[in-house]
DNA sequence: ATCGGACCTGTAGTAGCTATAGGTTCAAGA
DNA sequence: TCTTGAACCTATAGCTACTACAGGTCCGAT
């Protein structure tokens, strides 16, 4: 018999908005729980830790997929380990592509704006280089552009 | 006159997809253009010009928000600059503070995956910092999760 | 009993495309 | 000239991870 904890103490006790929770209900990563006799959610002890858990996730940048994926292998502790060290790696070498992408990115955006700064008054590098045709400006790396 | 291209030709010159065109004419980015008799788009070099700048522009990634502002700034070339600037200014502290917090993630990343090494065999560290109620582990930013 | 805040469901909106479905037009070869 | 297949058309739904309503119900404290 543990306590019973509204969806607004979740929220309270994790960080998390109201709507957000109801969100990872209806996509699967928070289960359907029981209700009380008006309809309002129930939680116990074991939603709070699921919840904490799952926003511990997210604000280490996992993709809900992954804790997805995550959420399952810690419910069966045993020779998850490698599994769960493939799912962090994975995230990381995401992470450091983002990054890496980011700092591109960066350099371009200095080299444009710099550039304006050592031209003429009046006339507009940085628009100049944006409709430059020949592109010589441009990055190499053709990334797909899903994220930067 | 000038020669007219099909939506495919400028998607072959640009690098960009026939769909993402018909979206960018949808969101007010590329004007309603001529027609052919049996409905084609009928684009010309001005159109084509006004593509690639808007290509360059995501390229460096600018928001669409931000492009439309680069878009009309750069129909006026007297007087624009400063704004211009401040557009590319704005954009590149973002790109900075992006990277910034991609970075401290990327060490949380680190330090999790490590803990998990020195551990003993057999018990995984990273969900045990992930399910952590204490919290300790987690980044002390605590940004809006917009991105990342 | 009442009243205000917390809860409920369902839907639409955010960014920037992408991917269908179901139909029409165009251009090149026979 | 006819045919055929690629390219074009519109409209709509899907992607991520939420957030924000609208319109209604419930609960707990006074």
């Amino acid at each position: 018999m543990d306590a019973a904890f509204s969806i607004g103490d979740l929220a309270a006790r994790t960080g998390t908005k109201v709507e957000t929770i109801r969100y990872y209900e209806k996509s699967g990563l928070m289960p359907p729980v029981a209700r009380t006799a008006g309809g309002h959610r129930a939680y116990n002890k074991g939603h709070l830790d699921r919840l904490a858990f799952i926003r511990h996730s997210r604000e280490l940048g996992f993709p809900l997929e992954s804790v997805r994926t995550l959420l399952a292998l810690s419910d069966r502790p045993d020779q998850s380990c490698a599994e769960v060290d493939k799912v962090a790696h994975n995230h990381l070498r995401a992470v450091r592509d983002r990054i890496a992408r980011l700092r591109s990115l960066e350099t371009e955006l200095v080299r444009m704006i710099e550039d304006g700064r050592h031209g003429q008054v009046g006339d507009c590098r940085v628009i100049e280089v944006l409709a430059d045709q020949s592109h010589a400006h441009c990055l190499h790396d053709h990334h797909d552009g899903k994220d930067l």
